[in-house]
DNA sequence: ATATTGTGTTGTGCATATCGCAACAAGGCG
DNA sequence: CGCCTTGTTGCGATATGCACAACACAATAT
């Protein structure tokens, strides 16, 4: 039950006469012939009456001829349904943290609604931390989040640039930084402010326990852009991306600390869950990333993206 | 798109594990796995999301489970009206002579009746000339009727007797049956009753052209049943087929001439569309008169029955 | 950390199917 | 009677589909 095959026996139904038939399916007359004896055999009924001067529709012919032009038309209607969702449409949910928002998306999101103008946007601002979480949940397309430590299956994740992380202390406040004896940042005695949860909590609480360090944690914030103002405040040293230290209205009321353990680099990027990557709309943001990615960064290759495997076939001429 | 890999499709779908898929489709998991690829190839679309750990419907694939799932449900549709159909059922219009009502139909008619009950039947009499005619307009399915001269397509004629072409006399009136010198009668001054058109008129205007002989027609009637009362009567000699006298209430008040031409006997048989032979009711009454035909008559094959190509490949066991 | 297990995919050889070409069969027509 | 039209069949070449085995990759166990 081909649907080449149903509409070559359709054409055959119309024009009852094997030899047109064949020439209209860019058959040849004996395909034709056996195509047909196919059909008939899986149908156990003939399909036509042939009569070496006529070719007539049986009974179960007409019959059939009903349920192949349904069933041609079924599929076509599918794909029809199917590109048409495949045209960059609907709506597209992104989910960032504030400063994601001023930082990386301004310039991919002025380029996709140049590019898709038809596509609603959907922009959600909230903890960074939670990010993956939502894409996961399938709540949100597309996320901009730091790359997780763990590979998670299911979701595919876009590095779009790498930050620092800065440890950063008050202004002219350095009786409360301590230093060790060579002349760097004591942090088991430092008072800190940190984030409650998040990447960077866990890249220094990595690092402390590296070096078998308990800190002296003086508050615990959630958000990455709340330590800057209560560091500025003076509660202690804290550790920021760089990214989001740049874009604080107090960036310049803090000093950032050279004498500071240096943390792994945070990757930042686009994060989606391959199944809403399927989706054209979140594909065309995808892409937009992809390109500009390579503009900015040139350690594009941190996370490994699935190769397109599709459209293999359509070799554009 | 063939039905087999919709299932395979749908199967993978409800499972959401190519092994176990695999398992329960009789297919290698390579084959599994490559009958997936095809029908992605074919819908430019990945289906499913493989990740080495678990399969997931991609978007694509939960409308394409749409599609298969309704696409195989129609072909399983369309198989089962088939087989409906397939069942003996229905109804069967029947075109005969009243002679043929009288004398091949009753036999035939109620083996029938035994075997397939549910069929309702219809029986239309009317003159044996249009038999054929009916037949070819498709407003009936089966008709009794002579075999045609001329082998006409699209319509299939299963001969079941044959009958003689009688001349007969009225009793007693030997004075108006002219005889030639050799004793054997004489068509062109003799009186003669004869069917206005039909077979046997065809037939006995045949041997008089070929003799060249004008014929003395007394009268024309229609029907070969309204020949015997006519002839009966006094009008002259008649020629009737030997089936339709034996039948005649008048049989034993008119004297077959054995000095008369010997014409072509006569061929009777089931007639019918090869179309309207196609349908279950139809071919199960031309299969039990084709059983019985064997033993009346041992010459059945006058005429070429298109060998039944069909179901060659139910092998039954 | 390394080995093992689970799972889908790819390489390869073989069986089968499908196609085009050419020859054939059957009936109508001059 | 030979020719034409038209569908079918024989046959060799090619394509397709399958099973087996090896592989790739990630998660889990040791």
């Amino acid at each position: 039950m081909d649907i080449r095959e149903l509409e070559i026996f359709l054409t055959l139904a119309d024009l009852l006469h094997f030899g047109r038939a064949s020439q209209v399916c860019n058959l040849s007359p004996s395909a034709l012939t056996r195509t047909i004896q196919r059909l008939e055999d899986q149908v156990e009924q003939p399909l036509f009456l042939r009569d070496n001067r006529s070719v007539t529709l049986s009974v179960a012919g007409e019959q059939f001829r009903g349920y192949a032009r349904q069933a041609v038309q079924q599929w076509q209607g599918f794909r029809a349904a199917l590109k048409d969702e495949q045209a960059v449409a609907g709506t597209l949910s992104i989910y960032a943290s504030i400063t994601a928002v001023y930082s990386l998306l301004p310039l991919l999101l002025e380029a996709y609604r140049c590019a898709y103008p038809q596509v609603q946007l959907e922009l959600h601002t909230g903890a960074a931390e939670q990010a993956v979480a939502q894409v996961q949940a399938g709540e949100i397309d597309l996320a901009v989040a730091a790359l997780p430590d763990r590979n998670r299956s299911q979701i595919e994740f876009l590095p779009i640039t790498t930050t620092e992380l800065l440890f950063i202390a008050p202004q002219l406040s350095e009786d409360l930084i301590a230093v060790t004896s060579n002349d760097s940042l004591d942090l088991s005695t430092t008072p800190l402010v940190l984030p409650q949860a998040g990447l960077s909590r866990r890249r220094l609480d990595k690092w402390l326990k590296k070096y078998r360090i308990t800190p002296n944690i003086s508050s615990e914030v959630s958000g990455n852009e709340a330590i800057i103002p209560m560091v500025r405040l003076g509660c202690g040293v804290g550790v920021v991306p760089q990214l989001v230290l740049e874009r604080s209205p107090f960036r310049d009321e803090v000093t950032i600390l050279q004498n500071a353990p240096r943390l792994e680099p945070y990757v930042v990027g686009l994060c989606s869950s391959k199944r809403n990557l399927q989706r054209p709309s979140v594909q065309a943001f995808w892409r937009l990333a992809e390109e500009s990615s390579l503009h900015c960064n040139t350690n594009g290759e941190l996370h490994k993206c699935s190769p397109p495997r599709f459209l293999k076939k359509s070799s554009s001429p």
